[in-house]
DNA sequence: TCGATTGCCACAAACGTTTGTGTAAAGTGA
DNA sequence: TCACTTTACACAAACGTTTGTGGCAATCGA
């Protein structure tokens, strides 16, 4: 391997003519020269040659002695999506700052695959587990209980499981508090995929929320299907096809929005003055396209999962976190 | 830990009355029952159990003893950028038939970030490194190069190392024998970061071939700046008050070339009457906003940089690879 | 003044593999 | 039959940490 990582403990121990158990716990206790397990001149002879021949800590010969492999593990559906790229970013970022590596899987929100990937977290030892792609009923949850590794859901929630999430019920309120105040009758919705909290939540603030405004959206002017682009234009096609133009229409995600506006231009319609669109994240994309949108705390997502993670695996018992959406207007509605 | 994890291979030989040494060079090697270190019947008794069991190496003890850790480290500018998300999920994919793990870092194309997260990987141990952020002119590679673990490049290339990149010199070309086949005059070009080789290549094949066509672009017709809508949005809106409306536009980024359509159609302009838009990558938003665009391999220069890597951990020499791109055409040119 | 505490450090075992070497028994050829 | 190779295993050391325990000197409290 490379010149810095040759260097090993029981080498600088020599060096300095000390044990390897105290040279161990300088380096290890943070606090610097002032450790209580060397003179403060120890200490810094210590921490000075460490740091002059570029010492770095066998983390293998750690991890096994300790049973801990500062490693956590990460599984999204699937990281070209901006969202949950996003997400898991500020995953990262946390990780880092504790001092941990953050190794990710995609699952493309199949199960065998699902399980496939967790099995070789597993396998390395992982020392907790964030979940990105768990559907509202858990089932996909099962067989990582038996293992026991701390875990969190994020993006997602599945109740009686700890979670952050974006409070996709109160964002799907904005859109249609929204919606409803600009006049509007006939309202599509681009509901994503149905076993997802996000599509359940925000869907059911959405329409309870357009409810309390009189404005009923039957269940013809609803499409399931994908969160990308290519499910927002099919999904419109459909309902355009089937129930003719709306109002608006409500996507819950901003690639399938974007995706219902390439559809709706291309059939000539104007937007916002024929159909208002509203979607869902504020992607980066959302605001080179003017689209109105929802939008969510992707990165405190990560971050704060990965806080509740550590928390969990302290042992604490944690509660979900929920954070809260924020509307921005832009001209598609 | 886990109940799996809790069953080590010396457990397994014991419950076996084998010593370890049997037990762990069956498992090890690939042959299976027809293991050359025991009877088949032993073979067989021991894959059994330990399948029964759910037996899971010690990655980190086996790390120790080996000095191998079979982690590859990726570094990437930034996850969220779609292009790299992909050629990381290409690596991914292929570093798991290959029986290692991808572990992936973004430096946002800062040199001091970079630093630290190759650092934050060597100390990690890994076996080789994938580097998805280089400059052509190949700076960040200094450091790297002392400290002796195999590395390629992927994405961006650099001259005098090992890489495999989309062939952006003839994707550019693509575009531009694309675009003289219609007859454009004025064209602008939005060139990306001007140190990175994808934007170098594409915009020399680019201007290169429509020279050979008499069409001249000259050097206030290039903006540079960054690879995501925002900057395409600034830097056409720069390009357009400065000198007028061009004839058309190719973006070495579908995002830039989605937020130059963006502006165009702020300003009333109409693709591809006006000005007509060729972007890069094939991203599924260009799909879905109909754009022109030259359509690189991203997926598949993961693999073979991952593949590439490989081989050149194995002590091959290597050659760099060019992956030929396609011109998809749509509705905006 | 003496016993108790504290400060500073070393010893050695253990974590779970991998792998070089050793060694019985069984098989082989002449 | 005997010298031989091969088969089928076991022994034990090593990888580089961490951490419980122990020991000696200096300091402290009364």
């Amino acid at each position: 391997m490379s010149k810095r990582s040759s260097v090993t403990l029981k080498g600088l121990a020599q060096e300095l003519g000390l044990s390897p158990s105290t040279v161990s716990r300088v380096l290890n206790d943070a606090a610097g020269e002032e450790s209580r397990w060397a003179s403060p001149e120890t200490s810094r002879r210590i921490l000075a040659l460490a740091h002059e021949v570029g010492y770095a800590k066998n983390p293998y010969a750690a991890s096994l002695r300790t049973a801990r492999s500062r490693l956590i593990g990460v599984v999204v559906p699937r990281l070209q999506d901006y969202v949950l790229a996003t997400i898991y970013e500020g995953i990262d970022e946390a990780a880092a700052e504790h001092g941990y590596v953050a190794v990710v899987a995609n699952s493309l929100d199949n199960p065998e695959s699902h399980e496939a990937r967790v099995r070789k977290l597993m396998d390395r030892r992982i020392d907790g587990l964030i979940l990105g792609d768990t559907p509202f009923d858990g089932s996909t949850l099962t067989a990582i209980e038996r293992e026991d590794v701390p875990f969190v859901l994020v993006n997602r929630r599945s109740p009686g499981y700890p979670s952050v999430t974006c409070n996709d019920y109160l964002g799907g309120q904005l859109a249609g508090e929204y919606l409803a105040g600009l006049g509007v009758e006939k309202v599509f919705l681009l509901a994503g995929k149905n076993r997802m909290s996000t599509s359940i939540d925000r869907t059911a603030g959405f329409t309870e929320r357009l409810a309390e405004h009189g404005i009923h959206v039957p269940a013809e002017h609803i499409a399931t299907g994908g969160f990308d682009a290519e499910a927002g234009e099919e999904a419109t096609r459909r309902l355009l096809d089937s129930v003719g133009v709306p109002d608006a229409l409500f996507a819950v995600n901003d690639f399938a929005a974007i995706g219902a506006l390439g559809v709706l231009a291309g059939r000539g319609l104007s937007v916002p003055d024929d159909v208002k669109i509203v979607g869902y994240n504020d992607t980066p994309l959302a605001g080179g396209v003017g689209l109105t949108t929802v939008r969510s705390p992707m990165h405190q997502i990560g971050r704060q999962g990965l806080e509740l993670l550590l928390d969990r695996m302290d042992g604490k018992d944690v509660e979900s976190r929920q954070l809260d959406p924020e509307l921005v207007v832009r001209t598609s509605a």
